[in-house]
RNA sequence: GGCGGGAUAGCUCAGUCGGUAGAGCGGAGGAAUCAUAAUCCUUGUGUCGUGGGUUCGAAUCCCUCUCUCGCUACCA
């Protein structure tokens, strides 16, 4: 029975170009649709843009362009980006749509008559240079902004806020039972942690003389909401939330991914609206870390060890990206990426992957015409191999979407394809081919490699979508539809080309200014 | 300061229930020549951050400390 599951990446703030982070928090979200799509689910991939706030609006103060277009122009770098990655978003969210807006404003004057909204005076220490107000530990030992050397002001101003204290207890019991909740699970361990002191109410407002680029209380026209609280509400917002009859049916199998750094946000503030409204938390939050640089070395500009996903795809190519993130994300931490640790990446890639296509083809090619000896009878031994490749993929497709389930899967491909390599190389088929009397084993090794190589390629759908269809192609099995067909024959006999390298060499002048 | 994560082979990391440490990459040696000089095989005695405790036995549980990263809300 076919089920929605539905999978949301955050959206992001339009503040700056999009960087690796946010290309590989959307690559694995498509990566998981593609990964569901296979089982014959109907997933719905949302992403989008987050576009209010003060940082946008000082952005584009300083651009000087008028606010919709520089919106338009940042939102559109972030979905160039995503075409480049083959990311097959359902939804684009922009904040800065009429329906998104409108709904924010109706669940705002929703718990606003409700009385969950309160409006109370707010007072603190303002630091002008940093247009936000610092709480005392912020401040260096003379009490004053460490970024800017200068005593904050004691502002006092009327803000609305949203009650979180009443939720707190329900929120705790709600994680502690559902330890799979937020995965992996030492995140879980911090948001319960965040649960422990009483938790203060949330400013959900700002005043216009700080920020106007924002959605606009509906009972109170000198506000506008504060950003996350915009922001939150794009996820159901992009599915129409109030009209749309699927959403319960949608919404019970949905998947928030996040980095940690918005941890609190996803797994404290907004099941706590999402329970004010009347709606059941997510179904999962998955939570990632972060790439640093090499060495563990934060990425900077002035370093010069930033990596952008622009430059890696134009040099490395989008599967191999993909790759690579998917592959080396650990689930505990953070995890590095370099251009030379992307060119050793390619390099596995292009050495186990593409070298085993390459020598099998070709031998085909050379010695059967090119055509795919389908008819012939499978060893035992042959037959085991397959079946444990496709086993491994099998169990790995059963489980839970989950950072450790696609890890395993970028693994299995490594370890498939070094298992095939091996196989090829011990059987010494180009021996096989000179000897007329041994023409049946050949034909037995070259049906097992190429049967070995779908099921490689089927499995590496959802991590590399378009070198996946390649290969599969060059053995003329239909890409229209992959599904979790891990059936271990299922080539038939039929002339083949030798195709293009799948990886070919690079010019190392490409990366290495 | 408080909370949380990490600390395991040169590098990046796995280690589920406690039972004498694993993978990939790199390095070294060899085989092979079908292939994008790609492949395959062989090769790791590491104070599992420090000190202590529990245990017949701990990388794995408990405590101390050190280093490191993140969060500590109205910047996202």
């Amino acid at each position: 029975m076919s089920q929605y599951t539905f999978i949301t990446t955050p959206i992001y703030y339009t503040n700056g170009a999009p960087h690796i982070g946010h290309a590989y928090t959307t690559i694995l979200a498509d990566a998981m649709k593609k990964i569901e799509q296979m089982k014959g689910n109907t997933p719905l991939l949302s992403t989008g843009t987050d576009e209010h706030g003060q940082k946008n609006q000082h952005s584009c103060e300083k651009i000087g362009k008028p606010i919709d277009v520089f919106l338009e122009e940042q939102s559109a770098l972030f979905k160039n980006l995503f075409n480049r990655l083959n990311i097959d978003y359902d939804f684009f969210v922009r904040t800065s749509a009429a329906s998104h807006k409108t709904i924010v404003s109706r669940i705002l004057q929703n718990l606003y008559d409700r009385g969950l909204i309160i409006k109370k005076n707010y007072e603190g220490l303002y630091c002008e240079g940093c247009e936000q107000f610092k709480k005392k530990c912020d401040l260096d030992e003379n009490g004053l902004c460490p970024d800017h050397q200068v005593k904050p002001k004691v502002i006092s101003e009327e803000n609305y806020f949203f009650r979180l204290e009443p939720y707190r207890q329900w929120l705790k019991e709600y994680i502690t039972n559902n330890p799979d909740w937020i995965t992996p699970r030492n995140y879980a361990k911090e948001v319960l942690s965040m649960l422990e002191e009483p938790l203060e109410d949330l400013c959900i407002s700002r005043p216009k003389s700080r920020v106007w680029l924002g959605i606009e209380l509906p009972f109170d026209k000198n506000f506008v909401t504060y950003i996350w609280f915009d922001a939150l509400i794009n996820y159901i917002s992009t599915l129409d939330w109030e009209n749309n009859e699927k959403f319960e049916e949608i919404w019970k199998n949905s998947y928030h991914l996040l980095a940690k750094d918005i941890l609190k946000p996803h797994c404290v503030y907004w099941p706590i609206m999402l329970k004010a409204i009347g709606i059941p938390p997510v179904h999962r939050c998955i939570v990632h870390g972060y790439w640093i640089g090499e060495g563990g070395i934060k990425m900077s500009k002035s370093l010069g060890n930033v990596v952008d996903p622009n430059e890696v795809i134009d040099s490395i190519g989008t599967d191999a990206l993909r790759f690579y993130l998917l592959n080396n994300m650990n689930s505990t931490g953070d995890a590095p990426i370099s251009i030379s640790l992307l060119l050793q990446g390619y390099r596995i890639l292009a050495n186990g992957l593409g070298n085993l296509q390459m020598r099998a083809l070709k031998i085909l090619d050379k010695n059967l015409n090119g055509i795919i000896p389908a008819e012939v009878e499978l060893t035992n031994d042959d037959k085991k191999l397959l079946q444990d490749i496709s086993d491994s993929f099998k169990s790995i497709y059963a489980q839970d979407l989950s950072l450790s389930m696609v890890n395993e899967l970028t693994n299995q491909i490594t370890n498939a394809c070094s298992l095939v390599n091996g196989y090829f190389s011990s059987e010494e088929p180009w021996i096989l081919a000179k000897d007329p009397s041994k023409s049946n084993r050949f034909k037995q090794v070259l049906k097992t490699t190429l049967e070995a190589l779908s099921l490689i390629a089927t499995a590496a759908y959802p991590i590399m979508p378009k070198i996946s269809k390649e290969v599969l192609n060059s053995l003329n099995i239909p890409t229209e539809n992959i599904i979790t067909d891990f059936n271990i024959e299922k080539l038939k006999s039929e002339k083949i080309k030798v195709p293009e390298p799948l990886f070919p060499p690079l010019e190392k002048k490409v990366l290495e200014n």
